[in-house]
DNA sequence: ACCCAGGGTCATA
DNA sequence: TATGACCATGGG
């Protein structure tokens, strides 16, 4: 199974799934890096907070103590560090002239500029990229790892590298931020409802995306017949 | 009382 | 290079 092929694959189950769930570029970054290691649910409710409080600025933000700005990111966990990491980055923004100053650079020039600000990591960068910046590139997460691995699309021995796994689906897929903001989302939504971390009996919808995957559990769940 | 969630950094071996 | 600890809240 090739990612153009896993695309059309989701596409059916899930059909499209209208991502990222943000205003401006300026709300879309902020929510990647409220939502790390952390539901959206509760990156939202930090956002909202961040909203309510008229502080969804890049000089918003910036102004405020950063224990009030604390405060406000409690709903999402790690407040404290997430808190310093949104200073840092808003930092950054301004000191780039804002979004719009980010255009001149080339994407990996603007991908190393991020991965060069704390607290910024590969998969945070890309998604700042992919679903802000509409830069071609593909947003690796622990569900991409998971589904790809128990499908066979990449190599064992690569499975846990970032740049591998990402590299393998732009090449597959093309320089279409359409196409890579779509398969991400699709990866995610997969992952949150059949590709659960412990294997349970909806591996059914697994076996639909490549009957080869897992044979040991496709057998057992073949002998226990249908559930649901 | 567990496990999980749209990561990243740091200390240690 | 590769694990483990840590950050912390909310839902199932």
């Amino acid at each position: 199974m090739t990612p153009p092929e896993l695309l059309d694959r989701l596409l059916e189950m899930h059909g499209p799934q209208d991502w990222w769930p943000g205003e401006d570029a300026f709300e879309i970054a902020v929510g990647a890096i409220l939502t790390q290691r952390t539901s959206w649910r509760n990156a939202a409710r930090a956002i909202e907070n961040l909203r309510a409080a008229n502080c969804l600025g890049i000089d918003a933000l910036l102004r405020m103590g950063e224990g009030h700005l604390q405060e406000l990111l409690k709903p999402c966990g790690f407040y404290r560090v997430k808190a310093a990491r949104l200073t840092r980055f808003c930092r950054w923004l301004a000191a780039h002239g804002g979004f719009p100053g980010l255009g001149a650079m080339s994407t990996p020039a603007l991908r190393e500029a991020l991965l060069g600000v704390h607290g910024i990591g590969p998969e945070t960068a890309d998604a700042i990229l992919l679903y802000a910046c509409e830069r071609p590139v593909f947003v690796v997460d622990a569900y991409a790892y998971r589904l790809f691995g128990r499908l066979g699309l990449i190599d064992a021995l690569a499975q846990r590298n970032y740049e591998v796994v990402r590299r393998r689906v732009e090449c597959a897929l093309g320089a279409d931020s359409s196409s890579l903001s779509e398969l991400h989302a699709l990866v995610v939504r997969h992952g949150q409802t059949f590709c659960r971390p412990k294997p349970l009996c909806e591996q059914c919808r697994l076996r639909e995306l490549c009957p080869s995957a897992l044979p040991a559990h496709a057998a057992a769940v073949a002998g226990r017949g249908s559930h649901h």
